[in-house]
DNA sequence: CCTACCGATCGGTAGG
DNA sequence: CCTACCGATCGGTAGG
């Protein structure tokens, strides 16, 4: 009876991977039934398997695709001639971006990783552990080369993966702060600290 | 027949609620069932329900108990008369100390708190946003005492409070970066930035 | 796209 | 502390 709508959101497979991740982040992976994926887009539960194969390939989906969006991009931006602060930044503000506009999704990926079966679930850490590992590599250089002060560069990388990963508790609008003060603030903590 | 041990590990409740806590981080709160949860006790399901009262239960007694304990310290800081920098450094070594000495239990505060039911939920979300305003209002007397830089105080706090959370990503051993040396380098990178 | 339904598993209780 | 068991809910399939 009922349809799902595609109207300008894709495919319906698109659609329900969107709802997927809204449902997977507000009530977290296992304790979302597909009957409520199914009643959120108005159809029956069983109706959902002529457009997906199961459960965990909606989960499945959602990670990679957060995944191999941020590898492909600190690819691009180590692959060109900014200064290694330069590079940092745009790092940082690509996180808080991607943390803005695809709120849902990054949750999912961030926090129901844990819940992906073998072997993806270590495909998917490797993919993690790659992207730490360019990061790690570019505070390297710009030890190196004298932009950055002397420290490890995994403690570096975890204090600025962790801060941009928090933006999942600012709540839009409250105390005023817009995404743009929000990433400035940000990016100048992070690099040049608070201390006077 | 199986009996739980509690040999210098306290009562039998607070055994139940120590594994409880492991076993909600490696699996999920929700994932996780009483039936495993005795299983690693060495018993049957029901015989758990002699020392508690229900699964909420657990998940509330720990989520509390974590919240509580950081209250109570940043009262005790803020109580002092170091300088604000001071009192900054100290609450972030004891989020590490807490983060390195009960992983577990704060682990599941940071994680699972969002499966507590009313009005209990709605507690805890007060308990922490009265902890975020008054590590804010810190930040605040520091600006205005000019011992830190002019900066959004709730931007700081998410930042500080998301580096810190971010230690449970950080594994013991690896990379041979010893507790110590990974506060002192945390700290450092918060109040002074890593750009030369 | 639906109705009808399956086997598995869940949190928890009764009763001893 | 156990055995026996309950009603509810789960992901998914059959068949149309």
């Amino acid at each position: 009876m009922a349809k799902i709508l595609t109207s300008k959101n894709g495919t319906k497979k698109e659609v329900i991977i969107q709802k997927a991740a809204q449902l997977f982040k507000s009530k977290s992976y296992t304790a979302a039934s597909m009957r409520e994926l199914a009643e959120a887009l108005g159809v029956e539960a069983p109706s959902l398997y002529n457009h997906i194969g199961s459960k965990s390939e909606l989960l499945q989906t959602i990670c990679f695709k957060v995944g191999n969006r941020f590898t492909e991009q600190i690819g691009i931006i180590r692959g060109g001639s900014a200064t290694v602060i330069a590079q940092i930044e745009e790092i940082i503000r690509f996180h808080i971006q991607m943390m803005l506009e695809n709120f849902d999704e990054v949750y999912v990926a961030n926090h129901e990783w844990k819940h992906l079966s073998e072997p993806l679930l270590n495909d998917f850490l490797n993919i993690r552990r790659n992207y730490e590992k360019s990061l790690a590599e570019l505070i390297e250089t710009g030890i190196e080369k004298n932009e950055l002060k002397k420290t490890n560069p995994y403690v570096a990388v975890l204090t600025i993966l962790s801060a941009v990963r928090g933006i999942e508790f600012w709540h839009r609008n409250k105390k005023n702060i817009s995404p743009q003060m929000l990433e400035d603030d940000m990016v100048n903590h992070l690099l040049n600290g608070i201390a006077q």
